[in-house]
DNA sequence: CCTCCACTGGAAACCTAGGCTC
DNA sequence: GAGCCTAGGTTTCCAGTGGAGG
């Protein structure tokens, strides 16, 4: 053991640092420039530049995948527009509502950007969402604040919730005079505004753009851009840069996960003491991020959903609704934790299939009649370990 | 073609933990 | 303190159903 840290140790002070500055590969780094997004970006600026005269910009929405640059281009120009209008009534609240999870949360999270004069305050829980949408707006108004609300993965927001929020956001008008609201909304699902209130939909996309996946040579491009700050030279070399920019983006041109792939293939070359990034490198980067995904959606969920999971780890050729909820209960009195009912059971099931760590599929039998067809399509041992961590579970294996 | 199993999945009600106003 | 609100998770109830075996 204590000649394995040695070596780590060793490796360390060989090893010249890889990293001049790790910050440019990180997720939420602001690039002094946005390659293949001028359009985007001239766009956004001039949608939002009536700010600077002081007058209400149109509202705007922005489309396109994961990792097409939306987020990016919107931060990029906020920034530049808190420099150059310099005026402390302008507000640029930005909200990710899928983190926020939830109306009341995506509203509590805006107001936090507006700094509600204290006993006007928005509490955890408690308040009507008319009531939190009324205190936004007395500030706004009184307050005479021009507000930019960025509501990013808006789609979220609007799948599970609604559009309550945006039909009232979007009708507030001269309720806020002679404040003003205005919402940028993002959306990473083309088709989202199927949904919406067609009177919401036409104030909302005033304005509308559309963020195109990167191809692979422009995800090559940016790799070597952010490479070239975040490492010192030679240690991307573009064979390393070409293989990162194709595994990332063969499926969707995602230039966050291209990014991810190569700050993790340059940790484990530092690690291991390398020179340069390697293909073995970038492989063993590809797997972590995996696992990582993984372990980190199992450790975020409720004990009830981490013993489903485990229950149905127990059954290597898959099972079904009933034999699983045996299995299920056994594992609850075991462990000394409630057991949930099975219509439960099925809904958290159905709640892990969208997860990605469980498929389950309706399947008739005939005479024997409906379940679901159940099976992990997670590696039992990243369960088994990572579960083991949590105390509850110290009573299984 | 019909039956009938073992569930599915919608709906509503209930519970807990918070907060409001009067 | 009463009576009302919220979010989230859960239970209860139940009508509905795909398709193998009759």
């Amino acid at each position: 053991m204590s000649r394995e840290i040695d070596e780590i140790f060793r490796r360390a002070k060989e090893g010249r640092p890889l990293f001049v500055n790790r910050d440019a590969l990180s997720p939420d780094f602001v690039p002094p420039r946005l390659p293949f997004r001028d359009p985007q970006t001239r766009a956004v600026a001039q949608t939002l530049a009536p700010i600077l005269r002081g007058a209400k910009p149109s509202n705007l929405l922005l489309y396109g995948k994961t990792g097409t640059g939306k987020t990016a281009v919107t931060n990029y120009v906020l920034e530049r527009l808190k420099t150059e209008a310099n005026n402390p009534s302008l507000v640029l609240a930005y909200v990710n509502t899928r983190l926020a999870d939830g109306e009341y949360r995506t509203l509590a999270d805006f107001a936090r950007f507006l700094d509600l004069s204290k006993g006007k305050q928005i509490p955890l829980t408690g308040l009507a969402i008319g009531e939190v949408v009324d205190r936004i707006f007395e500030n706004i108004r009184t307050n005479k604040k021009k507000v930019v609300l960025v509501l990013d993965e808006i789609d979220y927001l609007v799948k599970l919730f609604g559009d309550d929020i945006l039909y009232a956001f979007t009708r507030s008008g001269n309720k806020l005079a002679p404040g003003f609201l205005a919402i940028v909304g993002i959306s990473n699902d083309l088709k989202f505004k199927e949904g919406l209130d067609p009177r919401v939909l036409s104030s909302m996309s005033e304005e509308e753009l559309v963020f195109p996946p990167y191809t692979v040579d422009e995800l090559r491009e940016i790799l070597k851009e952010r490479a070239g700050a975040a490492f010192r030279p030679s240690v991307a070399s573009a064979a390393a840069i070409n293989l990162c920019a194709a595994m990332a983006g063969s499926e969707h041109g995602d230039a966050r996960r291209a990014i991810d792939l190569l700050r993790i293939a340059g940790e484990v070359a530092e690690r291991e003491g390398l020179g340069e990034i390697d293909e073995a490198c970038i492989k063993q980067a590809s797997a972590k991020m995996e696992v990582d995904r993984v372990d980190e959606a199992i450790r975020s969920l409720p004990v009830q959903t981490k013993a489903i999971l485990y229950a149905v780890s127990r059954f290597d050729g898959g099972t079904n609704t009933g034999e699983l909820y045996l299995a299920y209960s056994t594992l609850c009195k075991r462990l000394g934790i409630e057991t949930l009912t099975q219509r439960r059971l099925s809904g958290i099931l159905g709640d892990l299939d969208l997860l990605g760590l469980v498929e389950a599929s309706v399947v008739s039998k005939g005479r024997r009649g409906r379940t679901k067809k159940i099976q992990l399509l997670i590696s039992k041992d990243t369960l088994t370990k990572t579960l083991s961590e949590d105390v509850a579970f110290e009573a299984a294996t």
